[in-house]
DNA sequence: CGTTCAGTTGACCATGATCAAGAGTGGTGG
DNA sequence: CCACCACTCTTGATCATGGTCAACTGAACG
């Protein structure tokens, strides 16, 4: 089974044998382990090299001074964090770990390594970059314009097709290890509230949300209240995804066993 | 006097009279001008070339289906608008005027020359895409975390360094094109509420807007307000900003001539 | 079992939205 | 030169989305 990076990557471009043994090589780097809830790396700290998320979610967070924390992007598996953190001199942000994580540390020269000997690499890296900003601006867009059953809607949305692309999704369900707490920080909202939009999004026979999973019982549903359109996730190949996400049956599939997909 | 992209450009490294050299190519491309309020790209858009702003104001929104609008990003002159748009099929964004505008097209090769002949500037170009993203980051936290006149305090901020480090302001003045609408719509407010907070921030004696021309009458006290850093922004030299930035003295200079900058 | 943490619910409040009308301001053409 | 038009700004009145505070439930874990 491919890993999640080899997955991600080839939305963008065809991979070679000779690509796909590099990226093998990549996440066979020196592995570290973080614990639930526990920083990365933080704001200001000097960033000493990639990472790669290997297993489990993180995210990427801003905070002020008084303690209003906005999460500014989820990270899972197949997910470089800051491909090029090692220009900057400090971190300008922090990540954190939401789930026991663990991530692939990849140093300059590795990266560099595989820049000049596999231009697909390059130019599917670049697009990955290219789609971490793009998901920025979409944020922006959720947390400034939308309300907040839409903002809900639309994280579930994404997170789900993000999942989707890197094979940790089965049928309409998928882990979802945010608190509501979380999805507050995320959203601009407050955990109360979140609450209740939640229980609202459940009430409408949208979605259902039991032990850390979710799963979406109409997408055509959710997608609509969301006004979400995967465009802006530029996965090129999202062909694939066209039963779950275009939505034409709302007929969830039966539970799954809960089996989690091993990266 | 150095252009805006020069002048952006040396605030994350050394350039050499050759990198100047070329630099001043760059911005004898073609150029285009594109009148207030008219888009210059269009989301769904198959982009062609990469735009340098060389005179005005421009701004880069998404909008939904029903025809609320976010500005998730301005663009002022030696901002390069999406580095990479060429490895992109299709645009994820709109970008528009704001006010009158003159960009020069840089097409594909012109900047791969660049690349593979400078690397100060390719790492240049690098550090400016990054800070780019901070800034959605930045934009991010502003608008889920911040309340209405401290988002309107940080938006401020940030224009006055952005256009501080190419040279475009004086003293505590500086352009401000945007209407209360414009603001509104990066800020994720009403423009009626817009109205309200910016009279506030007047009669805090914060600032003066005065056509189309801000003029910050407090910096220490704005900065205070907005709870602004500009680390977010990267500028690896804003020892030069020490005096505007530092905000020792909350006596502006008088109202300058209005003298219009050139680039 | 008790402790802790996430989720849930209620009551009340405030920030900011909405609706509406009027005041400046600048540009254009008669 | 003035009249008109369009656009932006301004202000008031009212409303609603979402915030705040607080208490309680339920599950997980030692």
């Amino acid at each position: 089974m491919p890993n999640a990076l080899t997955r991600r990557l080839s939305e963008y471009t065809d991979l070679t044998d000779d690509d796909l043994a590099r990226l093998a090589m990549l996440s066979a780097q020196p592995t570290r382990k973080v614990g639930a809830r526990r920083d990365l790396i933080r704001q200001g700290d000097r960033p000493r090299s990639i990472y790669l998320i290997l297993e489990g979610w993180g995210c990427h967070y801003r905070s002020l001074a008084d303690g209003r924390r906005q999460i500014v992007d989820f990270a899972i598996p197949g997910d470089l964090c800051d491909l090029n953190v090692y220009i900057l001199d400090r971190m300008d942000h922090s990540i954190a770990a939401v789930t026991d994580l663990k991530v692939a540390e990849i140093d300059r020269e590795a990266l560099l390594d595989l820049a000049t000997n596999s231009p697909n690499i390059t130019t599917a890296l670049w697009c990955q970059e290219l789609a971490c900003k793009s998901i920025n601006r979409e944020w922006i867009l959720n947390v400034g314009q939308r309300r907040a059953r839409e903002r809900i809607a639309h994280l579930f949305c994404e997170m789900f097709l993000r999942l989707e692309t890197v094979g940790l999704t089965s049928g309409y369900s998928c882990d979802l290890p945010l608190t509501q707490n979380d999805i507050a920080d995320a959203t601009g909202l407050t955990p109360v509230h979140v609450n209740r939009t939640i229980k609202e999004l459940r009430e409408m026979e949208l979605v259902m949300i039991r032990s850390r999973r979710l799963t979406i019982l109409d997408m055509a549903g959710l997608q609509d209240i969301a006004q979400f359109s995967p465009d802006y996730l530029h996965l090129k190949r999202n062909a694939r995804h066209s039963d779950a996400m275009r939505g034409g049956s709302t007929i969830a599939p039966p539970d799954d066993p809960g089996v989690a997909i091993a990266v």
